[in-house]
DNA sequence: TTGAAAGCGCTAACAC
DNA sequence: GTGTTAGCGCTTTCAA
């Protein structure tokens, strides 16, 4: 492998003028540069990554910590961190993947205090999450993807689980349903402290009650037997229920799967839509397959790393926070409530 | 941040004898040892990794190199890229995930240029995988996960595709099945030159013949409506089938829904086996769940970092080639051939 | 517009 | 058993 200096010697020039050359903060003559450019496409030269990292206090890397835990990763999940490596790469830096336990704090200090990465990209962001202190005291750039309960001068970009709900409800409703139920999620242990499952829970039921919808709320693990019970539950609560909402996917098949064995069709006799906040891959899997109300993983994830890399270089005025919109996807589990349904 | 001269001033020894404290590659005093590992720890040091990568030309960074492209990541691969990551840990090192795609050899040149990474990790292997060569001809250590048609002297850790049909095959003839259907894949423009399917296909094919049962071939598109008309292509061919295999999760759904809308009960008319080679998604999502043959992520991610580790500590004698055993999980879709099926 | 030289934090000969 | 020192490849002041 080429070094600056095989450049240098080759270009007759210092070793000085080819870092210039690469960096362009100096002026350089014309003549100079290309011997200079014409030398490293000679020596097919790249500049060494450790080399410029020590001498330059940027390392190029940026670090995400997605804990993997009993929860397993979701393919939402991957959505963003898919699209935070290739934003990450856009930007010229790399991204490494850190899927220990999300408690394991010390390893979160040695990942730092090693001077490997640059900054630190935080998903499955709990209500009170340790995490957040141990960087701001390390001094560690970091933006959290989620939010804590109160996350003060922490930059984050979370989906926006408020206009979630509402573009729900808003679909459904205007869709003329008048009833409608909610399948939420029965906390697990692993869940406490996670938010997003009581934002979307609170945001549905607000907007409901604004939009003057009957709302009856039975929460289901997350199994598809689980919905199944829930379907019977809502049934035998409020026969008149025209549409089911749910943040919890295996449930939902359940309860489509319950809902046809019942002789009810889907979207004729039921409609269903899933808030996606986790898993986001049984939609195309049923039939018919799921409306759903989802967050945009690219655009949350790239937006992620222009925030990081933002504060890295010092460009951000005071904290980066930012909701980003869901977006509903219409297939063909919903439609127009059934007459039936409006004449009661 | 600690440096360590800072250490090796507070404990009263040369910079050198911190160092060899921590690599232990130099016999040291039981007095100097305490002395420095007191003054490690009341300074919270931790080697800075640039540093020690610059001097010792190991930077203890591996890359992964899975290409999302159009097909997208699935769950399958993200199980590998977790248990990679998990291994990488455990050995002291980090992983460095990029997803772009699987043609930009330029971009894979410049990763590799850079001298960020002991090796690589590649992933979606095509039977004529360019990667190859570019990281043969860079020096660069490198293990597939998967393999070229012709892996000649390339490491690689793969799922073992041959064991994997013949385990499907053996279980539904276990089970008493005769005439069995095997749903295969039609080949998109995206998966030309991508081995698994083939391989699987073959495989069942030879032992079906070997185990004297009758297989009747047909194909499917990745969508349950395409998997919809191949139980209906299936059933018109051979009415007398009484298991279908498949390595096409969404065809399966869709072979699973037409099956229940034609009054045939999983499993007590029809068995219904899924052999994983992507998704991996949709198997618990049916009613009942589905079995499946599958490989086994987490010993393959594993594995091929071990793999990687020893090319690149020199430790290899030639290349390391395994294939992993794949895993059948029963689950609620096979069982007993009817009698009636028998009976014939 | 260019060059010289002092580090960045660490490893690994080479001395003693 | 311990210390000294020459780099690793690069950035960046300071001089010219």
């Amino acid at each position: 492998m080429a070094t600056r200096s095989d450049v240098a010697r080759m270009a007759n020039v210092s070793e000085s003028t080819v870092s210039y050359v690469l960096s362009g903060v100096r002026p350089i003559s014309s003549e100079v540069r290309q011997r200079v450019e014409a030398a490293m496409k000679e020596l097919s030269y790249t500049p060494h990554a450790f080399g410029r990292g020590l001498a330059s206090k940027r390392t190029g890397i940026l670090a995400v910590h997605y804990p993997v835990g009993e929860r397993g990763i979701t393919l939402t999940a991957l959505e963003y961190i898919v699209a935070a490596t290739e934003q990450a790469r856009r930007q010229g830096s790399h991204l490494l993947l850190w899927t220990g336990p999300i408690d394991d704090l010390d390893e979160l200090r040695r990942l730092t205090g090693q001077g490997l990465v640059d900054g630190v990209l935080l998903m499955e962001i709990w209500a009170h999450d340790e995490r957040v202190n141990v960087l701001e005291t390390a001094h560690v750039p970091f933006v959290l993807i989620g939010r804590t309960e109160n996350p003060q001068t922490a930059s984050y970009v979370d989906a926006d689980f408020v206009s979630m709900g509402r573009q729900a409800i808003r679909h459904v409703v205007g869709l003329g349903h008048e009833v409608v139920a909610f399948v939420s999620q029965s906390a697990a242990p692993s869940e406490r402290g996670y938010g997003p499952t009581d934002r979307v829970e609170r945001a549905v039921r607000a907007e409901a009650s604004a939009a003057g919808v009957r709302l009856v709320t039975v929460s289901a693990r997350t199994t598809m037997r689980s919905g199944q019970a829930a379907f019977a539950e809502i049934m035998s609560q409020r026969p008149d229920t025209t549409a089911i909402l749910g943040m919890n996917e295996q449930a939902l098949v359940g309860v489509m799967n319950a809902a046809a064995g019942a002789g009810c069709a889907i979207p004729d006799d039921l409609t269903v839509v899933s808030l996606c906040i986790g898993a986001g891959t049984a939609a195309e899997l049923t039939i018919p397959a799921m409306t759903t109300v989802a967050p945009r993983g690219e655009v949350i994830g790239a937006l992620a790393i222009d925030h990081l890399l933002a504060i890295i270089d010092d460009r951000a005025a005071g904290p980066l926070q930012d909701l980003v919109d869901s977006e509903l996807i219409s297939r063909g589990s919903s439609g127009p409530a059934r007459r039936r349904a409006r004449d009661r």
